[in-house]
DNA sequence: TGGAAGTCAATACC
DNA sequence: GGTATTGACTTCCA
């Protein structure tokens, strides 16, 4: 079994200085891979990774077999077969992937993290890991999700797949015999959008109740699986956390001094008014139809290396403020239009109705409008605006 | 067709 | 100057 909190430990930099703990280190796998995600969706470990905070990691040495681990594809591929034989309920949490590489004495590195919350786990699992492709697989946790090449699955999260895949076999080319990794390379927002598609990881995994039996699962060939397929894969197992994307965005914003405006039209392709709704009032992911592009989007820009992505948008901002200027400019040739506000005694007569019946008839709002010297769409924009924007009044 | 969701854009506010 | 608010428009769905 996987013991490791205890270890004793070396410490290694990292290229974000955080010291990874490791008994029997394999210098050739931390000096290639094992490079510290700086970035977060989480704005708290944001926070963490920009402070440069030292982070302890337990590392040991096991040797895949003793893991149930069966080494599948070459030896830099991070896919593995997994077979969690006797230890269906997984006392211990493994973590996976070019983390699990080879080392040069033939064994494989697991980190241990029995014994953390599933946050701290999400958390570690995202601010830790950087360039490799890291799978986790943990009790616990409820949903599949794809956060910096890193790719939570749980028991549950396997029977959907499962079960998705059962449905969908068709569209499963190549069901077995792909093993390549397709974001090495890649930045970590591409690996992060890719994350979903990539092909063929096969993980066998002991159902709680059946000890023994496995449950195999590939993922599709990323070569061979049409677009549309793994668009309703991603989308069917998508679960983002829109009030975390929400505050990790208005923090880097903030940091960064990057204008909503800037942000909004040339990430997002919205207004800034839209950007300032959704970031203080984020609605939960379940409740979104197509309001969770901007979300998408939003994780996406958050998901790229900090270099790549505050420089471009600097430069857009720049750019922005021309064109701003120019806007203006005609706009002070034509003509505006300008807004109806709503006097104090219209507000308060509309209010009182509101306060007292959410949807009044037709024939209320055709009074009310009259009553009020408003246009009958007008009172009804009022109600419609009112139901969402104030659901407690 | 009505209502909800998504959004724009004017403008109030800090 | 940047953000928050909000009246109105568009799109989607039952």
């Amino acid at each position: 079994m996987i013991t490791g909190e205890n270890s004793s430990a070396n410490s290694v930099s990292t290229p974000s200085n955080s010291a990874v703990q490791m008994q029997e280190l394999d210098p050739l796998t931390l000096g290639a891979s094992e490079e510290v995600n700086t970035s977060s969706v989480c704005s708290e470990s944001r926070k963490n990774s920009h402070s440069s905070k030292n982070i302890d990691v337990s590392v040991e040495t096991f040797t895949p077999e003793v893991l149930g681990l069966r080494k599948k594809s070459p030896l830099n591929s991070s896919l593995y077969d997994l077979t969690f034989s006797e230890h269906s309920k997984m006392e211990s949490e493994i973590r996976i992937g070019d983390g699990l590489k080879e080392s040069t004495d033939g064994s494989t590195r697991v980190e241990s993290m029995r014994g953390k919350t599933n946050e701290a786990r999400r958390d570690e699992a995202i601010t830790e890991t950087s360039g490799v492709v890291t799978t986790v697989v943990s009790e616990g946790l409820s949903f599949v999700e794809s956060t910096r090449g890193i790719v939570v699955v749980e028991e549950v999260a396997l029977d959907r797949i499962h079960e998705f895949i059962s449905g969908n076999v068709a569209n499963l080319q190549n069901y077995n015999s792909c093993n390549n990794t397709v974001y090495e390379g890649k930045s970590d927002g591409q690996k992060s959008a890719s994350v979903d598609r990539r092909c063929s990881q096969t993980v066998k995994s002991t159902e709680n109740s059946e000890i023994g039996q496995s449950l195999q699962v590939s993922l599709p060939n990323i070569e061979t699986f049409d677009e549309d397929s793994s668009d309703i894969f991603r989308k069917k197992f998508e679960d983002l956390d829109t009030k975390e994307i929400a505050e990790a965005l208005t923090y880097e914003l903030k940091k960064y001094s990057i204008p909503q405006a800037v942000f909004a039209r040339k990430v997002l392709n919205r207004s800034q008014g839209t950007l300032s709704d959704v970031l203080r009032k984020p609605k939960p992911w379940n409740e979104l139809r197509g309001g969770r592009e901007i979300f998408r989007k939003m994780k996406e820009w958050l998901d790229l290396p900090e270099v790549k992505r505050i420089p471009q948008l600097r430069t857009e901002a720049a750019l922005e403020l021309d064109a701003k200027a120019r806007r203006a400019d005609l706009h002070g040739r034509g003509s505006k239009k300008s807004r109806l506000h709503f006097t104090d005694s219209q507000k308060r007569a509309l209010f009182a109705i509101f306060k007292e019946t959410k949807k009044p008839s037709k024939e209320m709002q055709n009074a009310l409008a009259e009553e009020l010297g408003l246009e009958c769409g007008t009172v009804a924009n009022f109600f419609m605006n009112a139901r969402r924007r104030h659901p407690d009044v």
